[in-house]
DNA sequence: CCTATATCAGGCTAACTGAAATTT
DNA sequence: CAAATTTCAGTTGGCCTGATATAG
């Protein structure tokens, strides 16, 4: 049927699948998307301002607040003032941050696995490969929207 | 990094790019991705009842109604009840509802054109190919949730 | 003066849940 | 009785805008 076999269609049910799966089993590691974004970004690239962390992670500048709010509470991250320029705070991953991340990291692992169980590993880079053509060609059209440069 | 390598996160962000485009390009069209998914299952399958309507398409019994609201509004679809069932609704598409489905296939045929702009013909096929044995064996996985039996 | 940062208040859409009334 | 259909009411998550106060 026409609607099966248009490449927007099959991105947008792979996509509802995979964030299905995302909010599922993070909700159950007490976790969502957005904490998971920030927490990879902190251990990947060390402290950030708040703007520094949106633009690395492709989050806005409004849900970056919220979300840091969110794991301040749950100490999984500390704000700290910027001596070198006091609009800034600087956000630290904490040790307990490190360790949800690592749980998060497994608990990711396993969704791509199932996501992607019925591929082979051949199957699996060429997907990527596909893919990642795709997200930097619509990057380069709009540059000023998406994620990590 | 560790994200942008996930098979999830590139299939999160084609997603949000063709997620984009539709909406843009629909909304100028005076439409939007569920009224699409309507009319083109009326226009493949024939007439039928919300409920089939919904398993067809993917889109939850709730939101069918406030779409089929919409589009009858337009006089692009019709209710009438149906004589041998008489908790359902028949609906059909109307020749407006036709010629609107006709202009948002060519939409539709532009989006796939700038979403797969990078990728040679072999290359659609195979991302085609791909993401179908995904959809599917997610649908074959989670027999309820998902559409188009 | 203009820009960048952090924050708040709020909107919008897609996707979903729960419950009710009706009919099979 | 149980199951299916239509409908309404409401929630959630992700994405976004605008405005403000403060600092460079």
């Amino acid at each position: 049927m026409r609607l099966k076999c248009a490449p927007s269609w099959l991105i947008n049910q792979a996509s509802a699948h995979s964030h299905r799966l995302v909010t599922e089993r993070f909700a159950a590691a007490d976790a969502r998307g957005y904490h998971y974004r920030l927490l990879a970004a902190l251990a990947e690239f060390g402290p950030a301002s708040q703007a520094e962390l949106g633009r690395r992670t492709g989050v806005d500048r409004s849900d970056v607040v919220a979300a840091l709010n969110e794991l301040a509470g749950k100490k999984l991250i500390e704000r700290s003032p910027d001596p070198t320029d006091r609009r800034r705070n600087i956000i630290t991953i904490t040790p307990e941050g490190g360790h949800h991340l690592s749980h998060l990291d497994g608990v990711l692992a396993q969704i791509q696995e199932d996501l992607c169980a019925p591929l082979s590993h051949t199957e699996r880079e060429e997907l990527i490969r596909l893919l990642t053509r795709i997200v930097d060609h619509a990057r380069a059209r709009a540059p000023e929207s998406l994620l990590g440069k």
